[in-house]
DNA sequence: CATGAATATTTCAGGCTTGAAGGACCTGCG
DNA sequence: CGCAGGTCCTTCAAGCCTGAAATATTCATG
């Protein structure tokens, strides 16, 4: 811990510090703009979006920690989400068979279509507010951003 | 609108798509770890700490709507954290003389110390959290990022 | 088989966030 | 002056999010 006593203050640090505010602004930005027009367009969030791809990616359906582990967000978190979208009728749950305690959450038809259309123009809005990066710009960002990807730390999980 | 109804689906809008989703996890990555350190080492958030920050940028105070716009946070947020802080003794307000709807909000001393201490610490976290990225490669990501910053709509507001 | 540990989920309090509505105040114009 | 329209801020309902505690249920071990 000795490293956090004293001040940083180098030049790459502070580089380092203006590149992580930089991602932050962009992204909320991004993510901003998304939200708001999730919410104007389909009378939705990008919470429950990310849900329903989830729950997409899974024709099987998912138990509500498995949920919880793929889209990182806490198991109390995802109880909530999912309550909504079984009250939009866009997802349903269902008893595992060989465990009363699990639930399997799946995306019904009315989910799976509805889900379609979002991520269709989902996927346009993206194209367009990301318009000025070619494929060259993105590969590069792409992987200079999985250069600061925060694993997990040792002893963690694996995938 | 029109090119919102039909697929798009090109191998670019699909990169596009991959950029932004790893954008979005890495933030999310990145900010998870330094909320929970803040939690940890501080008792305290990022919201609070972007405001503590703002105003240490102002040593004059900032109006409540001032400090909603540089954070660009809606102003029924600040009002809350701010409200919390001031409990804390970290913030204060002030009346604006000229005008009786104004408030000025300023850190105290105690809050003024405390921000110095987090920000040092901080600083030192974000330049450990980000320790494989060199000076070239963040000045690379930095300028790429600004490529894909949200513009305001034409017609709204300038800086 | 009992029973203690582990697993799956929900509940809860506290905090952040938004958009919308409301109240107080200011300003400019007739 | 009076008052219409804007500005500043707070309040509110609804939703997202976390970490921790509570509830069920399963599993492993003796």
């Amino acid at each position: 811990m000795t490293v956090l006593d004293r001040p940083v203050d180098t030049a790459l640090s502070k580089d380092r510090l203006r590149l992580w505010l930089k991602l932050l602004k962009v992204t909320r930005g991004l993510e901003a703009e998304l939200r708001e027009r999730m919410r104007v367009e389909f009378g939705s969030t990008l919470p429950r979006f990310d849900v329903m791809a989830a729950l997409a990616r899974h024709p099987d359906g998912l138990r509500m920690s498995a949920l919880s582990d793929v889209l990182r967000v806490s198991n109390g978190n995802v109880t909530g989400i999912v309550d909504r979208l079984v009250v939009e009728g866009q997802v349903a749950r269902a008893q595992v068979p060989g465990d009363r305690r699990a639930q399997l959450v799946r995306l019904t038809p009315e989910g799976r279509a509805e889900f379609a259309q979002m991520a269709r123009t989902h996927e346009a809005w993206v194209n367009a507010l990301l318009g000025d990066v070619d494929a060259a710009q993105a590969s590069l960002l792409l992987d200079g951003l999985g250069r600061l990807e925060a694993r997990p730390e040792p002893g963690g999980e694996r995938e």
